[in-house]
RNA sequence: GGAGACGUGGCUGAGUGGUCUAAAGCGGCUCCUUGCUAAGGAGUUGUCCGGGUUAAACUGGACCGAAGGUUCGAAUCCUUCCGUCUCCGCCA
């Protein structure tokens, strides 16, 4: 949500982003029910003042046939203004977020600008495989029998694949929370970023539907998956709950930047996407995934999203898997987002990039809506709020694609042998 | 899931229809005194939404878990929901 002075004191800027970021909101509707608002809050509390001061100790009956006459035309006021501040609630969170400067303007994918591409795109002496045909062969993905248990979209991961996820969350899980890692990529960055170690947690995955709106997610619900009974939605990522785990809450400046990194299954309904990507689990219902979440102060919050995006690069650099860096354009990002960055990293399965991270800059967006604060010279004001991810499930078809041998085997990456008993490949 | 108790400011805790403009204490902040691993005194104290202001000052309203309701008037009465605690049941 934006801070609504905002909107009154720059409404063409409020206008470029709507039109920019394809959403549908009237904001000349949305100033003129704002102002309608104060009107008629204004009659109303003036109305309420004199019903408090005359309302003082035991009425005579005169008294009370005065205070009564107050009352029906306070309740009348009020009715109108429960209505139209419920429009203007409506309205004012259906208004996206300024993008940023540096975002490029675009109506969908196509806009996306490639910042940069790291690492060497190997030829293969032989045709490389897709990673479902390499998971069916080496029995380590089974779609099939997923299917027949839990239907389309499921898969069954198992052996080293399974291992594998684990060994993945585990190096990264050792990176975020050690500070002389952080510090190194800082340097390497050159960026000027505390070492601030990310906290590990491990959040509910079942989020209450006020929230999920607060946290700007929600929406579109098609793509969420709603238990009825108890009136919960699953999370799509860790960020769901971690963002507003210090919701109605205020963080201690000195404790600034807090960050987190969340593992959680991530779950999806994947409504709109009908036939696309059907095989292995590129796009699945569910997923695990380790996210990082940072609260920060308004002026570091850029350089935050370009740190946590110079440690998505470590990790993947690590892996020695290719990459490249793209600036999502305004019409492709999320409504809460300020600037979204994503990692697409090379599948020669494919004979693609794919998208396997993403780095989304809320500014105060999210933290307005759940009123997460700090104090500063005796003034509140709203942390800032990145999140991204740090791996998901995605980042093993990537692995299983790029380390794939002619005999069908997959090499285990080095830096994740550690963590899978010293194996060196899946076979 | 069953039975019971409870939810008040940063914290402890009083308040059962009008004097609550929420007592008192602790903590925090500011100043004074004293003089040294400390003590004492005075003052001050939250959040949100309006108006006002360059910014303040100032000013109106709301907030006692949440949402409704009763009443001229609600922290206090009623309804629903949420949460916490105790006991029982079930359980990884």
């Amino acid at each position: 949500m934006l801070d609504i002075k905002f909107i009154r004191d720059n409404p063409e800027i409020v206008k470029e982003a709507v039109k920019n970021k394809k959403a549908n909101v009237d904001v000349d509707e949305l100033l003129e029910i704002d102002k309608k608002r104060r009107q008629i809050m204004e009659s109303s509390e003036s109305l309420k003042a004199e019903q408090n001061s005359k309302s003082k100790g035991p009425q005579s009956p005169e008294g009370i046939e005065e205070l009564k006459k107050i009352k029906e035309k306070f309740k009348e006021l009020e009715g109108g203004l429960t209505e139209i501040e419920k429009k203007f609630h409506e309205i004012m969170l259906k208004v996206p977020n300024i993008p940023s400067e540096d975002t490029p303007v675009g109506v969908d994918e196509s806009g996306n600008k490639v910042i940069r591409q790291v690492g060497k795109i190997s030829g293969f002496p032989f045709k490389p495989k897709e990673h479902w045909e390499l998971g069916q062969e080496l029995d380590i993905l089974d779609s099939e029998r997923a299917a027949k248990v839990s239907g389309a979209r499921f898969v069954y991961m198992k052996g080293g694949l399974a291992l594998m996820e684990f060994a993945l969350m585990q190096y990264a899980l050792s990176v975020l929370t050690d500070s002389g890692q952080l510090k190194k990529i800082i340097k390497k960055a050159k960026l000027d970023v505390p070492d601030t170690p990310f906290i590990p947690v491990l959040p509910p995955v079942f989020i209450k539907p006020d929230v999920f709106q607060k946290m700007g997610r929600l929406e579109p619900k098609e793509e969420r998956y709603h238990i009825s009974s108890d009136n919960l939605y699953l999370i799509g990522s860790a960020e769901h709950t971690l963002g507003s785990m210090h919701m109605d809450e205020f963080i201690k400046i000195e404790n600034l930047p807090l960050r987190y990194v969340g593992f959680s299954t991530a779950f999806r309904r994947e409504a709109g996407s009908y036939g696309k990507d059907m095989k292995g689990m590129l796009r699945v219902h569910q997923f695990d995934k380790l996210e990082m979440e940072s609260f920060t102060l308004p002026e570091d919050s850029v350089k935050e999203q370009d740190f946590i995006v110079a440690i998505q690069e470590y990790m993947i650099q690590d892996l020695e898997l290719p990459y490249q860096v793209v600036a999502i354009c305004s019409g492709d990002m999320g409504a809460p987002d300020a600037r979204q960055i994503d990692i697409e990293t090379w599948m020669p399965g494919q004979n693609k990039y794919r998208e396997t991270h993403t780095s989304d800059l809320m500014t105060d967006f999210q933290s307005r809506r759940l009123a997460i604060k700090f104090k500063r010279d005796n003034k509140s004001e709203f942390v800032h709020m990145n999140d991204a991810t740090a791996f998901a499930g995605r980042t093993l078809i990537a692995i299983m694609e790029n380390y794939q041998t002619e005999k069908g085997t997959v090499k285990i990456p080095k830096v994740l042998q550690k963590y899978m008993g010293g194996l060196e490949a899946i076979q």
